[in-house]
DNA sequence: GATGAATGAGCTTTCATTCAT
DNA sequence: TATGAATGAAAGCTCATTCAT
C-alpha cells in the first residue's frame, strides 16, 4: 500500500482539552473560577465571530450571550481584538502540535502529505469556529499579528510543496503536475471545510479527512 | 481521450468588457462621462473591499482614493451597501453566462464537470476583486440579498454533484467516492483561487483552470 | 342652567402624575434612578422640540442640556424619532382618559360638548410642550404613526360634530349653523392654546377652559 | 342689523393678482421671462413647504418639481431661506392691505371686528399654502425675520383686543368676557383654517369667513 | 439658463472602552 | 464580580450651496 497512517490515533485533531475540566490544583479556587469564566467568554465569542463575523459581533452581543452587560466582559478580557487574537492563537498552537510531529517523522513524502491532509482537515472540522477565525477573520488583527498567521500558513504550504516535489522527483507524482498550483489546490480544499462541515452531519471529521486525502493523492500520483 | 473542451474559446472566463472602453456613440458625451466616473467608483471600491474587507473600508477611504470627500461619492452611488451589492451582482451575472451554457450543453457529465472547473477557476482568477466579495464579503449584505447569492452557489454545487453522480453510475468515477464530499472539495479548491492568484504571476487564469480540472478529474476517475 | 359639569373635579386635565415623584417602593433603587433619568431626557427633549421644533433640535442640543455628549443619550433612548413618538403617545394616551369618560357619559350633548372643550383646553394648557408636538411636530413621524394621531384627532372631531348635530336637532343650537365649520372653529380655538398659554400667566388652565367653552356655547345656542 | 360689511367687494381676500399675467410693458422680454420663472419657483416651493414642511423639503425636491436640478434653482433665488421669507413676506404684505383699510375705517368696533374676522379667514383660505408658512414655518426663519412676523400678528391681535374692549365699554359685549382670552380664541379659530380648508370643498372662502364671524360675534355679544 | 460635479458642515447613530460604585 | 453611566471617536449619509462650463 502506498500510504499508511503515521500515527495510530487521531487525537490531535480534537480540540485542546479544556484545562479547566481536568482536576485543578486544590487551592487557588478564586483564580480558577475566574479562569473558567474566561474560557466561557472565549467560547461564546468564538461562536459569535464564526456566525456573524468579528466586525459584526459587538461586545454587547457577547455580554448578552453570557448574561452580562457589555462593560462587564472587560473583567475577563482586555479588548475585543485580544479576544480574537487569543482564539486564533489557540488554533495556531493546536495546529503546531500535529504539524511538528509530521514534519519530524521520517515517513515517505506522500505518506506525510496524506497524513497532513487527513489531520488538518479533521482538525479544521473539529474546531469549526476557531478555524473560521484563522481563515477569515484574521484580517481584523493588526499587521504584526496578521504576519504571525500568514507565516504559520506558509510553513504548512512550503512543507506540502516540498513533499510533492520530492515525490515527483521519485517518480511517484506525475511529472507534469505544477507543484505550486497543486499545493494551492490542496489548501483551498482543506481550508474550506469550516464553510460547510457540521458536527452532526453524515460524516465525522476523520472520515472527511480520509476522503479528502484520497481524492488529492488520486489526482497526484503517477499511474 | 476522456475529456474534450466543450467550447473552442475561453472567452467567457474574461471579465465583461467595460462598456465604456469600447468606442462610444458620437454624442451623449455627458452621460458617458458620469457613467465612466461611476465605474471608477465601483472599481476603487471593489479593490478596497478586496484588500481590507467591506467593513474595514470607509466611505472616506473610497472618497480619498478618488480625490473626493466622503460625502461626494454619494453623487455616484446610493449607499455603501449598494456598492457592494452591485459588485456582487455583476460577478453573479457574469457567472451565469458560462454556467447556463455548460448546463445546456449535451456533453458527457465529466466533460461538463471539467469545463465548469476550468472556466469557473479562470473566471475567479480573472475577476479577483469581485470574486473575493462574492465569496467572503457577501455576509455584509442584508438577508434577502444573501439568499440570492447562496442560491446561485447552490445551483453550481447541485449541478456538479449531479454530474459526478451520473459519471459514477456510468462507471467513470470510482464507486467508493463520496459525491457530496468530492463536490465540496472541488468548490473549496476553485473558490480559493482569489486568495493567492496574482495577474502577473507565473500562470494565466486559463492555465490554472486547466491544471485544477486535471487534478480533480485525476482524483475522481476510476482506473 | 343649560350646562352643568359632568364631573366634580377637573383632575383629568392635569398632567399624568410622574410615577417617579410618588414615593417609590423601598428597594429597586437602581432601576428607579435610570427610569428617572430617562424621564429627564424626555422632558428636556419635549421642551426643546416645543421651543425650536423637532427638526431644528439636534441630539447634541439635547445631550448638552443634560450635561451629556450627543452619543450618550442613546443610553436612554433608541432614536430621536422614538423620543418624539413617545412624547406624542403619552399625550395621546392622556387625552384618551378624559375623552372616553365623556363619550361614555349620558349627559346631554351640549353638556358633553362644554365638558370636552373645557377639559381639552385645560389639558392642552397643562401639557404645553407635549401638546405642541401633538399638534405641530407629528409630521416628522413616519406615515404609520402619523395615521394614529390623525385617527385620534378625527375621533374627537366626529364626536363634537355629532353632539352639535344632536343639539341642533333638539333645537338647542341655531338651525343655520354649519356644523362642520363650527367643529373646525372649536378645535382651531382649543388647539391653539399651546401657542400663547404660559403657566405663570393671568389665568389657570382651568379658567381658560371654562372661558373658551362659554364663548363657544354662546356662539352656538339658539336664543 | 348689528353688523354690516364695511366694503362692498371681498376682493382683498383673493390672492395678489400675479403681476405677470397682466399685459407686460413691451420690451424687457428677457427679464420678464426670468421673473415669470421666478414666480414659478416660488409657487412650487410654497406648495411643497405647505405639504411637507420647510425643513422636510429639499432644494432637490423643488428643482425636480420644476424639471431642474437642485443647483439650477439658484439662478432664480439666493437661498432656500430667502424663498421662505419671500413667501411669508408676500402673505404679510397682502394682509396689510386689508388690515390697514379696516383700521382706518370709522365703523363701530364690532363692525370692524366682524370685518376683520371675515376677511382674514377668507384670506387665509384663499392663500392656503402661504398662510401655512406664515403660521407654522416661520420658525425656520432667523430671529430678526421672526420678529417681523410676530410684530405683524401682534398688531392684529392688539386691534381686535381694543375693539372688543371698546364694545364691552359700550355694553355691546358681555361684561364678564375676558378680552384677551377672547382675542386668542378668535385668532386660534381664524388661523387654523389652513389646516382643513380645501378650495374644492363645500364652502367658499368667503362663506367660511362669514360663518366664523357669526360664531364669534354670537359668543361675545351681550343679550 | 442650466448642468454636472463637488464641497463642507452637520446630522443621527454605533460601539469599544472606562471607571466609580 | 458586575453594573450603570458615560465617553469619544468614528461611521454613513444628507443637503444647501458653489461654480466652471
Amino acid at each position: 500500500m502506498l500510504c499508511t497512517s503515521i500515527t495510530a490515533g487521531e487525537g490531535e485533531a480534537v480540540a485542546r482539552p479544556d484545562p479547566e475540566t481536568t482536576p485543578p490544583p486544590a487551592r487557588a479556587g478564586r483564580r480558577r473560577k475566574q479562569h473558567a469564566r474566561r474560557e466561557e467568554v472565549l467560547d461564546v465569542a468564538a461562536r459569535m465571530f464564526f456566525e456573524r463575523g468579528y466586525e459584526a459581533t459587538t461586545t454587547q452581543d457577547i455580554g448578552a450571550a453570557l448574561g452580562l452587560l457589555k462593560g462587564s466582559i472587560y473583567y475577563y478580557i482586555s479588548s475585543k481584538e485580544d479576544l480574537l487574537y487569543e482564539l486564533v492563537r489557540q488554533y495556531h498552537d493546536d495546529t503546531r502540535v500535529y504539524f511538528e510531529r509530521i514534519l519530524a517523522s521520517d515517513a515517505a513524502p506522500l505518506v506525510k502529505l496524506r497524513e497532513l491532509i487527513t489531520v488538518e482537515t479533521a482538525h479544521t472540522a473539529t474546531n469549526l469556529t476557531k478555524s473560521s477565525l484563522f481563515y477569515t477573520e484574521w484580517r481584523s488583527l493588526p499587521a504584526e499579528r496578521q504576519r504571525e498567521i500568514v507565516a504559520e500558513r506558509t510553513r504548512h504550504e512550503k512543507a506540502v510543496e516540498q513533499w510533492i516535489r520530492e515525490a515527483q522527483a521519485a517518480g511517484d507524482v506525475r511529472a507534469d503536475t505544477d507543484v505550486r498550483l497543486a499545493t494551492f489546490a490542496i489548501f483551498g480544499m482543506v481550508n474550506s471545510v469550516y464553510r460547510w462541515f457540521r458536527p452532526d452531519g453524515r460524516r465525522t471529521a476523520e472520515e472527511v479527512g480520509a476522503e479528502f486525502s484520497e481524492l488529492v493523492l488520486g489526482g497526484l500520483v503517477a499511474r
